[in-house]
DNA sequence: TTGCTCCTCACGTCACGTGAGGTGGC
DNA sequence: TTGCTCCTCACGTCACGTGAGGTGGC
């Protein structure tokens, strides 16, 4: 029979663990003095204490691990929890090398450029949005050729949902498609409380919920978007994504324009690690 | 200006973190109403969220995430913060690995047998040691070889400690070497207390530490020891370990030998994953 | 007798989640 | 006026580490 210094020790864990381990049942010392409160743990409880440093190593709970060890599962239950684990630990590996990759490429942007980006590209997902909606079309993408359509369009739909009684619920949003060769169409888009079964003089438009988007923040007017989407475009393309469409804009805060915040949401996908 | 659940909806953060935040000082709001205590936050602050959120998603904490954001650090700081959190990174990763490998190990055992061992090899560093030792030669590595030489030595070390006035101090302790083609040489070693510049009638030893040991515990007494030692090389091997020699008993309990427990040791290096 | 080992609280950790119980503006 | 949003505590999480303050056996 050993001290509980001598056999924490003996089994490599701390005095606190086994007193913890005592104290939630997981392992009790074979003898407790009564007068003195001295625990008193014999040599074949190494093989339980083994047990639990074992279990712990593989990342198990102390709450799992006594599940395990008083048997209470059969081998299929047992199977299970091991099938689960791994899959935790893949995930956590998988997640972990994300961060790595990020870390990276944050130590390689500090040795280009002194310091770190301000601007943050972050993943998100996006939850869908039913939308009133109005529409014209534009010579091409760039921004003195978006500009005189967006604003009237605006304008123009804040006029018609005004006239319906109806309040904008959330910032607005604006998005793009090709049309023919150069021209695109231009998608004005404000989140209101619709009520069913009635005529509205602009379009109702479910915004498809987006999985994984890249965003990043623009600050000022939209004039020099332009290089926010490139500084955009450079981060999904050195992180291993590949943009599939669906550029989106939303206005966070268009009161001044000079100080405006326009959030841009790129739909993205991981491209798979065959590098 | 948002109040808080909104702000929240568009950082997509919980308005709990938004509270904490604020309560630590690291993302304030830019008015807070005296009356109400309400929070209100600008669209520009998205920007500092962004910031929190990205450095956190690289698995910074709060505090850390606080000192990049403050920009109390230089460059060569901001650096360092980012290398030792890639190699925090990748400690991480090569730690859920051998995890993730040792789970799997589990389920194949699980597979085959329908159980999960009940003898668990761990991984263990052994300190250095200085014991009072005897030594002898056996004919072989067989257990009836071997017992016949240790049992005396035991005896007789005991005897010539006890002579001396010292007391066992910890287990004792066996280990072998190899002597010409099929001898063996076999060391029995009492830890003790010993008084530097007095001469004694047994060698002592200074132990080395064993940095990486493979430890396993053998139930019962020595004849069937031998199982339990392949036990343990099938699980070296198994693991992508490589036995470097070394091997130690340690008779952690050997007063009843039917019910002796002792801990097996041998010392391995990890085969570079080159496979 | 003096150290050494042991004991029992009980706080602290980290980043919030989750009620409880209550109040202010549309 | 009724909901909705907001507020401030404060406990719980997980596996112990780390004192504080005190006691028993060699």
């Amino acid at each position: 029979m050993f001290a509980i210094g001598e056999f924490a020790r003996l089994g490599r864990v701390s005095v606190r663990m086994l007193r913890h381990y005592d104290s939630i049942g997981l392992l009790r010392p074979v003898r407790v003095d009564e007068a003195s409160g001295y625990r008193y743990y014999d040599a074949a409880q190494l093989r339980d204490l083994n047990r639990v440093v074992a279990l712990k190593e593989l990342g198990f709970t102390l709450e799992q691990v006594r599940e395990i060890i008083e048997e209470k599962l059969n081998p299929e239950e047992l199977r299970g929890m091991l099938r689960l684990r791994r899959a935790q630990l893949e995930a956590q590996i998988s997640a972990d090398t994300d961060r790595l990759d990020r870390v990276e490429a944050r130590l390689r942007t500090i040795e280009r450029e002194g310091h770190m980006n301000t601007e943050d590209v972050l993943l998100k997902s996006v939850a869908p949005l039913r939308v009133a909606e109005l529409s014209g079309v534009a010579a091409s993408y760039a921004s003195h050729d978006i500009g005189p359509v967006v604003q009237p369009l605006f304008v123009e739909l804040c006029r018609r949902l005004d006239e319906a009684g109806l309040r904008i619920a959330a910032p607005t949003i604006a998005y793009y498609e090709p049309v023919g060769e150069e021209q695109v169409m231009v998608h004005t888009a404000a989140p209101v409380a619709l009520e069913s079964g009635r005529e509205y003089d602009f379009d109702v438009v479910d915004l498809p919920a987006l999985g994984t988007a890249a965003t990043v923040l623009h600050h000022g007017t939209m004039d020099e978007v332009d290089r926010t989407f490139q500084t955009l475009a450079f981060w999904i393309e050195e992180h291993g994504y590949t943009s599939i469409g669906h550029a989106r804009e939303v206005y966070l805060d268009y009161e001044a324009p000079e100080r405006g915040v326009t959030e841009l949401q790129v739909l993205v996908n991981r491209q798979d690690a065959m590098s």
